[in-house]
DNA sequence: CGCATTCTTTTGACTGAATCAAAAGAAGGG
DNA sequence: CCCTTCTTTTGATTCAGTCAAAAGAATGCG
């Protein structure tokens, strides 16, 4: 569903993006940015997964260490749906928002609809200074709307990327 | 802060709603519908908490029992900001939002300022049917700013409730 | 190019939050 | 008042993530 040169473009400039934040240029760290950007949305486990392939060897605890810096850094965001274990994309910066699929968790992005809209900016706040607004909206995913449709259609595995257009 | 009446008026119908929610009255149960009463967006630890003094012996499992029963049944409603444990309110069925202090994990309620504002129908949600918009609002609650103005002034406990106006 | 310093990674123990399951105990209908 | 069903207790267990010490790599510098 992506192409080739998407996946290798993204493997040259994870070098730069982590120099770019001052951070050393290590093999799980670019692993942890490759598999970022071929599945957004990936929790930790996830990107376990994708780099007990490419790199094997590298610890669970290492992907944690690493999405914990990118995410210190600016460089992935991370999302923390309820019921869900964190999950990370490289899409920082932007104010955008997600979806969650409440049978099967996966999670899409969405623009948000109307930029700094005016129902984000609370009216009394209870004496709290905002910084941010963050909407989730929960829903049912493409698949699992077909698969209420069509019951007994077994399982239905990894939903994590594919529901991103 | 709370008058004795409205507390003793919680005591009281804690069993009408669990009788209309078609559940048991038990001790348990009316103990921490009073200390959610008294003490909104408590999380189950808080809530275990509160209820040993009221009804000592009661177990922590009981605790999540009870709190999973009623937000299954629609009398609690339970949320779950990212890096807290779950937190509980009996305010459900309207649609409000919360705030959540970044610095002490204070929550405060936020009514939607815009009703069924325009910002919560996204424009293309990836193919997803969605039920419903969660607005999380982060920010600094009073407190804590101002322990940012005069620092070192020591931890700073207990932040659960006080925000309620 | 090679070395020293500093940052990363590994390994393995450990915590917090919550769930699961079996047995004992209470609520409510008859 | 008893029986059935729902709740609670007890204790083990899982999942997700953190902590800490020792071993290993990346960069800066000579």
């Amino acid at each position: 569903m992506r192409t080739h040169a998407v996946v290798e473009a993204t493997q040259v400039d994870a070098a730069s993006l982590l120099r770019g934040a001052g951070l050393r240029v290590t093999k799980p760290r670019t692993a942890v940015i490759v598999a970022l950007a071929a599945t957004p949305h990936a929790s930790a486990d996830d990107v376990f997964q994708a780099i007990a392939i490419a790199l094997p060897g590298t610890s669970r605890q290492a992907v944690y260490n690493v999405l914990g810096d990118l995410a210190d850094n600016g460089l992935a965001q991370r999302i923390e749906p309820a019921g869900s274990p964190a999950r990370y994309e490289l899409r920082v910066g932007d104010n955008h928002h997600h979806i969650v699929c409440t049978s099967c968790g996966a999670v899409a992005d969405v623009d948000c609809a109307v930029g700094h809209a005016p129902c984000l900016t609370p009216h009394h706040t209870a004496g709290f200074v905002i910084d941010e607004a963050e909407v989730t909206y929960w829903g049912t995913c493409a698949d699992c709307q077909q698969l209420a449709r069509v019951p007994d259609s077994s399982s239905h595995a990894s939903a994590i990327q594919g529901e991103t257009p």
